[in-house]
DNA sequence: AGAATCAAACCGACAGACAGTCGGTAACAA
DNA sequence: TTGTTACCGACTGTCTGTCGGTTTGATTCT
């Protein structure tokens, strides 16, 4: 019996499996048939919505990331929260991504998801960047950071943020408060701010229970 | 006609070859078939010397990149050398390999090529942190920087370095002076140098010809 | 209304490539 | 002669992507 069903919803079924399999398996070890078997379809069904396996990962990175900076944006136009705060709160945006559940964090370090992880790094950084430039700028603006290169740090921290950290939720308590604590004394220096300024802003963020 | 050799002859053959078309192919376009072919043995004795593809690669990497590390060691240690003037030479020490010639830059960035792109990374920032925290901590005690955090700085610069830098090769030489230039401005900020002092040591790092 | 037409969605057998296995064989040393 | 080390190549299982053909439902024609 066959069920016929509009393009867009089919896709969504397969991005739906796709990303919980991918974040659960690993992408190297979910096989297409893995996908179009738990979606209900025929291979062919699977490849006439999407030309290769690994166009259906960009399409499911795309889709998540894609909200996830969107929660991001909103939050960093809301230009009447103070700039510090914002930040807060665009950072949190990027750790509550329902679906991909705790067990991503564990998959995304095994070597063969480094092509995922890969993936997701650029366009998170690509996504991001604009907006904690605009952010430091703003810092700038309103005194309370000064640089000469806003995107540049924006870029720097970022980057090292991501690598680094997500590294760090296999550690112990120990391991994350240096490391944490020195992140906050490194930023506080790039952006020559108030010592113990960033702080208590960005410190909660990376208590145990949010990593 | 059989011909055999010592086991760690063999190995070498086998990773010579694999070194070669990692670098020109890509990990995932080069199939044990090629390596076999090249070498010129069967598939058996190929895995009678090493369990997997992915051990052959974790050989590849760490025979390439023990020889780098010693090299840079080697410089790490000679104290009669300034501490700007051994930064310098260490670096350059990373990036006069032969073998993995221009082909390897453009190579590790194609998708494909993302696991061995992060086992080569895991490495290098392996081994360098000790010695570029040494570094910094030699810089302490001559009192020309000064961080309470000489390994978090060392960690967070190589590691943006890696990434920014190997994407930055295929970019205008106009984006490279800005990236560079904003690099080494952030640095002399995360160790407190005096402004300049830096800039002439490692800039002619990233001229057009070593990259 | 009923028939003809057409495109979008779907099917599953098949081809091609590849990683890794295994039982057996040649070379060499003890 | 015996045992070990290095080597061989046919074979298996798995996986991705293809292709010719089929069903479905909407649109148009009679």
């Amino acid at each position: 019996m066959r069920i016929v069903k509009e393009a867009e919803e089919r896709k969504n079924e397969i991005l739906d499996v796709a990303e919980r399999l991918f974040g659960t398996k690993g992408f190297d070890h979910t096989s297409t048939g893995d996908i179009l078997v738990e979606v209900g379809i025929a291979r062919g069904t699977l490849y006439y919505h999407f030309q290769s396996k690994e166009e259906i990962l960009d399409a499911v990175i795309e889709r998540m990331i894609g909200q996830m900076l969107a929660k991001a944006g909103t939050f960093a136009k809301q230009k009447e929260i103070p700039v510090l705060q914002r930040l807060t709160l665009m950072i949190r945006a990027l750790q509550i991504n329902e679906g991909w559940g705790d067990g991503l964090m564990e998959q995304i370090h095994k070597p063969q998801n480094a092509l995922m992880h890969q993936k997701i790094q650029e366009r998170l950084l690509a996504g991001m960047n604009p907006l904690l430039t605009g952010l430091i700028e703003e810092g700038i603006a309103a005194g309370i950071c000064h640089t000469d290169y806003p995107a540049e740090v924006a870029e720097m921290t970022f980057l090292y943020a991501n690598t680094a950290f997500d590294a760090l939720a296999v550690q112990t308590e120990e391991a994350r408060r240096q490391k944490t604590t020195a992140f906050i004394y490194n930023l506080e220096r790039l952006l020559q701010m108030e010592q113990g300024s960033m702080m208590q802003a960005v410190l909660p963020l990376f208590s145990a229970d949010v990593l």
